[in-house]
DNA sequence: CAACCATTGGTTGTATACAATAGATATTCT
DNA sequence: AGAATATCTATTGTATACAACCAATGGTTG
């Protein structure tokens, strides 16, 4: 495999401590401070907090810096709305098309999903959450509409509550992707719209609530 | 009005040059010779050429350059389909709760695309046609789909084909303009999806044919 | 004659120095 | 003391020099 150029270490570096909560919403970043963390010059990093900022990661102030973008209770519960009428669509086409190779694909993302939650390994049960889905979008033959879905993906994924999320959570993921699963297999399209809607519900309560959770956490953290 | 930075000059300039064909597509472009054509250094230029990427108006190929993004029939067809389906969504929202002023912007918006038609401002009337749907976009009061129909509406924009259209063409668009604004007005949703999906129909298939028309003239060009 | 290898030209990738800007702070005048 | 103003500092904005990479080209060798 190729080796990544700086700018895209940069970039990935940042994008998981942004998305894991090492750098929680309002930080303020600055590109002197990144290039010596990461021993690298302002060039790349340049680059790499340009694109975040155009992913909405980060918020650029010109002439001032950055912040990493903390968003409110209404604007997550907009996307997460946006992002499952949207996928409606995508997994109406999907049960259209989708292939038995596809179908092979779901069923072993979630036996993966499975044996990760077993094992509690809480960073590969997001990485497969989020490709489940990707898979969907793929199925829809679409090059537009899976790079609208991914994107609004990878703005509801937010892996830093993970250590906040309820207890059983995991399992629940893991039952409604099996019914997405079985509703594109019988090809019954209102029952995958149903599944997509369920999923997006419980997704948006649970992360506003660990949000909740990890801001009531922060100020008490704030008291020295 | 605060001055543009050099990145955003270049940036605005070459986006200018793409979308009105002045850089067909697959043309090939390099950071050195924008560089020297605009007099400035390659610095704001990378940057100015990574938006344009992460747009899809240039591809961008490591150690080699960039290119003007050629978008094949297919995938026009596939983003005006995309375009219009979640346009329709956009539109139901836009009829729950867009405002009188909102209704008054459509209504101005109709008028000075009339006077320009009258007066054959072209480039006048596509962003006129841009701007209606974006204050539609806008009533959604969804930030998430009002920037994903934005992002839609401006991979289906392209100037260049000005020229190439049909004649009578912005007639059409402006009788399917106001039929979207009757709808609209009247809150009768069956109304407002048909008249998107007919606008949208109409669309693509001129883009579709200017296309072709810009391309034979192209090859008849080479012949030199 | 074909296949392989070295060389070269062009391009992006990266580092660094300097300029411009804006906010914060100190200073001066009234 | 308070307000206006000048200075300072931190930050991004821009230019430029050099390094690394890759593709194409031409020569060399079997």
């Amino acid at each position: 495999m190729k080796q990544d150029s700086l700018k895209t270490k940069v970039y990935k570096s940042l994008r998981l401590d942004i998305v894991s909560g090492k750098l929680p919403g309002g930080t303020r970043i600055t590109e002197t401070a990144v290039a010596e963390s990461l021993h690298v010059s302002r060039t790349p990093v340049r680059e790499a907090l340009q694109k975040l900022s155009q992913e909405r990661l980060l918020r650029s102030i010109p002439n001032l810096g950055y912040m990493v973008e903390d968003r409110s209770d209404n604007e997550i519960q907009d996307l997460f709305t946006t992002r499952m009428e949207i996928e409606q669509i995508a997994i109406q086409k999907a049960v259209d098309n989708i292939t038995v190779e596809e179908l092979k694909q779901l069923d072993d993302n979630l036996e993966q999903t499975k044996a990760a939650i077993k094992s509690g390994q809480d960073l590969n049960i997001i990485e497969l959450d989020i490709e489940f889905h990707a898979i969907i979008y793929r199925a829809t033959r679409s090059q537009s509409l899976f790079r609208v879905c991914k994107n609004l993906s990878d703005l509801t994924i937010n892996y830093r509550h993970g250590s906040n999320l309820a207890p059983g959570i995991w399992n629940e993921l893991l039952q409604q992707h099996i019914r997405i699963y079985q509703a594109i297999i019988s090809k019954n399209k209102e029952q995958t719209l149903e599944a997509i809607a369920q999923h997006a519900r419980h997704a948006k309560s649970h992360l506003l609530s660990a949000m909740k959770k990890v801001r009531s956490d922060t100020f008490s953290l704030e008291d020295d």
